[in-house]
Formats: C-alpha cells, sequence, structure tokens
DNA sequence: TGAATATTCAACCGTACGCTTGAATAATGG
DNA sequence: CCATTATTCAAGCGTACGGTTGAATATTCA
C-alpha cells in the first residue's frame, strides 16, 4: 500500500528541508520583527538595528539569513544597503504567522492586555465616545483588518486599509484630523502597528478598545457599505 | 518622533517571542511534514513515526514540540494518542508556508524536477492525451488549487478540491474512474501529495504534467464555471 | 494480577544558533 | 589620498536544538 521507496524518501526530505528554511527564517524574535518592519517599507540596516532595539552586527547578519531564505532583497544605495521585503507574498506569510499565533497562543492576547492594562489605555478611545465624533467628522476610523473581514462588517463610515497595504496608502488619509484604529478581538495587535506607523509619518493617531464582534454584542449598527478609500 | 519607552519595547519582545514561537515549530523540516500529514487526518504517534520516516521517540518529542505552540492536540484514544491539528488556521498556514518556499525557493522546483525527471514520470500524464479521456468521461480531472486559483481558471470540467480539503471531500470522487490531479506550475507539489493520498485510500490517481499557465499558454480553453464537487 | 503495547521521560552527544566584540571592507567627501 | 561612515566579516561564548538510546509510565487484555 506504501509505495515508500527510498528515493521518494530522500526526494521529501530535501523538499521539507527547503520548506523549513522559511521556518527557521522566522523562528527568531527579532527577525519576525525585522520582517514586519521590512513590510512597512524598506529600510537600511542602521535604521532597522535601531527599530528592533538590536546592534547593527546583529541586524546586519540576521537580515543576511533572511535573505539566504529568500524572503528579503538587498540594493546597494550608496553607502547603505537598502532591504526590502523580496515579494508581497513575503508580507502575507508574517501577517500569517501572526495571526495564527494571535489565535493560537493565548498569551498574546495576556501580554497585549497586561501591557495596555498597566498603561492605562493613553493611546485608547473607547468606541462609546468615539461613535459621536465620528458623526461630526472630527475624526477618522480606520479599519486595519483584511478587505474580507471589513466587508464581513466594520465600524460605521470606517475607512478600510489592511494593514499590509497601509504604507502604501497613507495619502488616502486626511493628515488634519485624528485617526483611530481598530482591529477585531481585544488585542488589536495590527491597530497597535496601525498606530505606531501613523505617528511615525506625522498623523494624529490611537487605537479603538474594541473590535467589530464587540459592536455586535452591544447591538451598535455594522455597516457592509464600503467607503472612502480608493486604489 | 519615537516613543520608545522601554515597556513598550519588553512588551514588543514578548509579543515578537510569541511569533516566534510558532516559527520555531516549523523551523525542523520533520515538523512540517508531521504537520503536513497531520492536515490530512488524525494519526496516533507510531503512524506519523513511520509516514516520516523517523523513530517513534523522536516523532514523540516533535509532536510536543507543535503541541506547545498549540498547533497541534493530543486526545487519548485508549492505548492510542490520536495527534491532529489543532485548527483549521494551522493547517492554512501551513499551505501559505509551503507555498512561499516554493514562490521564493528556486531549490523547490529544482529537486522536484530532479526528481519526478529522474523517474521519468511514470505517474505524470500529458495534458494533451488528457483532453480527449475527459471528453469520453474516461477520468476525473481534480483540480487541488485554492478555490480561488480555480476560479480564476482551470482545466475543462475539472472538479475543485483544495489539497486541504482533499481528505474530507473524497467520497465525492468516483472511486471506478482514474483521477488526474494538477496544480499550478511545473512543479505540482501539492499534486504530488493528492495522488498519494488518493492512492493511500484505493483510488487510481496521477498527476498532471502543467498546470493552468502552460495552459493558457498552449491556447486551451480555460473555464470558469464551477462543476461537479458540492459541498 | 501480570503480560503486552503505545507513548513518554531522561540522559547524552554533536551541532547550530543568537549575540557580542573587534577588525576588515566598500563607498563617499574633503 | 585620507578620513568618515555603513556594512560585513570573523572569532568566540553560552545555550538550545535535533536525534539516539534505554528505561519508565499508562492503558488494555488475559
Amino acid at each position: 500500500m506504501e509505495s515508500m521507496t527510498t528515493a521518494h524518501r530522500r526526494f521529501k526530505d530535501s523538499l521539507y528541508e527547503q520548506f523549513a528554511r522559511v521556518g527557521k527564517a522566522v523562528a527568531a524574535p527579532k527577525r519576525v520583527e525585522l520582517l514586519d518592519l521590512l513590510g512597512q517599507g524598506s529600510r537600511t540596516v542602521e535604521a532597522l538595528a535601531g527599530l528592533a532595539a538590536i546592534s547593527v552586527p546583529n541586524a546586519s547578519q540576521h537580515l543576511q539569513v533572511l535573505r539566504a531564505a529568500r524572503l528579503v532583497e538587498a540594493r546597494k544605495r550608496g553607502l547603505y544597503v537598502e532591504y526590502s521585503l523580496a515579494d508581497d507574498e513575503v508580507g502575507h506569510f508574517v501577517v500569517t504567522l501572526r495571526g495564527l499565533a494571535a489565535a493560537r497562543l493565548a498569551e498574546v492576547e495576556q501580554i497585549t492586555r497586561a501591557h495596555f492594562d498597566g498603561r492605562g489605555g493613553p493611546d485608547a478611545v473607547a468606541g462609546d465616545e468615539l461613535i459621536g465624533r465620528v458623526r461630526r467628522g472630527e475624526v477618522t476610523v480606520l479599519d486595519v483588518q483584511p478587505a474580507e473581514e471589513y466587508r464581513a462588517g466594520h465600524f460605521p463610515r470606517a475607512v478600510s486599509i489592511p494593514i499590509d497595504e497601509l504604507k502604501a496608502r497613507l495619502k488616502e488619509l486626511p493628515k488634519d484630523r485624528e485617526v483611530v484604529a481598530y482591529r477585531r478581538g481585544p488585542y488589536c495587535v495590527m491597530a497597535v502597528e496601525a498606530v505606531e506607523l501613523l505617528r511615525q509619518k506625522g498623523f494624529t493617531a490611537r487605537r479603538m478598545e474594541l473590535g467589530v464582534p464587540n459592536w455586535r454584542a452591544r447591538g451598535w449598527r455594522v455597516a457592509t457599505v464600503r467607503r472612502g478609500a480608493g486604489a
């Protein structure tokens, strides 16, 4: 019943060895962080080292590991070396990875909750107080979930820009209004990143406390029409 | 500009440490293979060890690593321990992982090509000879790509069953006819697995030589209608 | 109770990994 | 040409990992 020739075994072994190459690439926390940062755009080694809070040589060799796995590409620009994701698919993979971790590892929620509980919630804004300000046009609500999830239901008047497209579509957001980002679930990992990115780019940004399912639980209206945001 | 408090650093570090937990889980080739096998259904430790060609204790501790990362679950059934994927999302993640490796690592294609070139192609069937036999109803053509890719274009009269649903939907395939599976691209990793699974289950199965893009290049008709296969 | 069996535990070995440190290698600018 | 700067190379250190081997732990069945 089993056609388990040794040739077939060798074939499988070398195949899975390749698959594990990309697994190894995301086996180190700092490398995942680097991929995440690169998902927001190309950066130099020094910049990445600073953002990830590691030494420059350390960042360099992490990047070389990622390059060996073909997940990032290096391009020499003058005195600097600019690293970038090798492919959009890499970004999607990292998103999938984070999503799986968030879905399966209770620790992720626990850690995020502890962090924001400790700091009270200086950048968290309750949906209740928000809904009125949105009506008055004082604030832009940003949905950073994947487009499908947005379509399944979102905050009234929210603009949909998935987290991995945010960098490229920043110009769609008005700079003069505060931006409130949200993501599904009580621990909004993506929203945190979105807020950080927005602040880096000069926006006034906060994150929303609760996600879509919670609104439903509260009986809020959940729109299904797509609005704002072009391209 | 950077609100890089040490608290925030610690938060990020512990968060990415969690993400890397699932990275570490797929950093070993044999663990990826085990996940792949479990994607086809629950199995005992001994069965997995046999299929992956490793010792039972080795399989056991690999499975414990996967269990620590919450990717698999163990359920005691009598004298055996039955392992299974903890969630469908895990299966999707593995598919994404394989897909990324296949897309980015030329070695994957090279290895697969070398394997099937060496063995001639005993289980490979050319699309040319196939198209007539399909018309005559002598053979079932199986599209194991994700449903979206199927919708984007597929072999005439092909039945769509994504590889990760194949196990559950086997009964949709007629057992009396030969099954020819295919996947996009010249190296059909998924197709190979599908063929193996089908043969295990008593089907007569082969894989198709070329994928959708190649048909287009050859000017074949590529249908867009969904046919066959229910739920 | 006791034999049989599936799985896990525990100790061990060689290697690879992540990180640091200090020197070497490009590329730019005076 | 030399100083400067960004990056990489190279060596070293402690730890963790993948795998083997043999014993210990359940659970079933007689």
